[in-house]
DNA sequence: CCGTATCCGTCCGGATACTG
DNA sequence: CAGTATCCGGACGGATACGG
């Protein structure tokens, strides 16, 4: 375990960050409406909207354009996908009264700003994907063996100073 | 609109870094199996997870300590979300053979290192949150007003300089 | 205390067909 | 071209009861 300084500070950074900011949505009482993560994060994170974002960060595209770029996306989908996104003005629809008519989808002001943020989870998706592949593995190995005691294996350590015995209460 | 030139190349470089990404992706068929933004944010994108990460920033905690200090989680939802993340190595469970027994989630080195792009997003999430807010109200009360067009509103560009009509294919 | 098992409603999301 | 409408299976997710 030979991590730099650096690395730990960072990481303390972050750490203090995060629960500063989870303190402050406790004195709201968690409202899910007031609270950034379940409110925005959720939306970010479903299925194809980060897809979406990815492709229009590209450049504009209609929709059928789309439609073909994103693998397995149903119109269904894209539609609804599009409408959310839309709606929290990350992504800015604009009609063309052609014959046939088109429409032409590109990333607003916000949209944009928020490709930051998204490419840095991405990255640190890609770099920690064979990690993340291998303890999958590894999981559902155990799980298949019946997660028997490994002697050698001090990658779970129980640990012999445990905490103090709980007062059963009741 | 005035941006900064710095704030545009910024954006520009992310732009151009998720355009690469998403071009290998597709080199590959786009295999859901190997895109980690289907594979490994779709997760973190999950209803909880973030949360519970959030949480265990703070220190490592209990079950039910998790159980009162995230709001309105079922045990059922706990308990798979612990385990998503603790199949994806990002966080570790310790058991202490007390009695009654006890069981200690904390964040590994992964979870750890996933706390500065999801502190990222979360800064990202508060400082727009009442900008999006903005953006859903407006969406909202456009959508029952049957989308008017509103003659001074000019938040919606009907860009008059438009893409040249399509060629109406066959 | 830390879960699992079961039931059950809701909504996500794909397939298909149809419209302006 | 750019959607909407409808159907439908299956996964998500809460409530409750029980077990180690």
């Amino acid at each position: 375990m030979t991590r730099s300084p650096g690395e730990n500070l960072s990481v303390a950074a972050h750490r203090a960050t995060l629960t500063d900011r989870y303190a402050a949505w406790r004195e709201q009482g968690f409202d899910a409406n007031r609270c950034p993560v379940r409110n925005v994060l959720d939306h970010l994170g479903s299925k194809w909207s980060t897809l979406l974002l990815i492709a229009l960060a590209e450049k504009p595209m209609r929709f059928n354009a789309l439609l073909r770029d994103v693998p397995d996306i149903s119109k269904r989908m894209l539609t609804q996908t599009l409408r959310d996104l839309e709606r929290d003005g990350l992504v800015a629809r604009q009609v063309f009264p052609t014959k046939p008519p088109s429409v032409e989808y590109r990333l607003s002001a916000s949209g944009e700003s928020v490709l930051a943020p998204l490419t840095a989870l991405v990255a640190w998706a890609e770099q920690h994907f064979p990690e993340i592949e291998r303890a999958r593995a590894r999981f559902d190995s155990a799980a298949r063996d019946g997660e028997p005691q490994v002697p050698g294996d001090s990658a779970r350590p129980e640990s012999p100073l445990a905490l103090a015995p709980l007062p059963v209460r009741g």
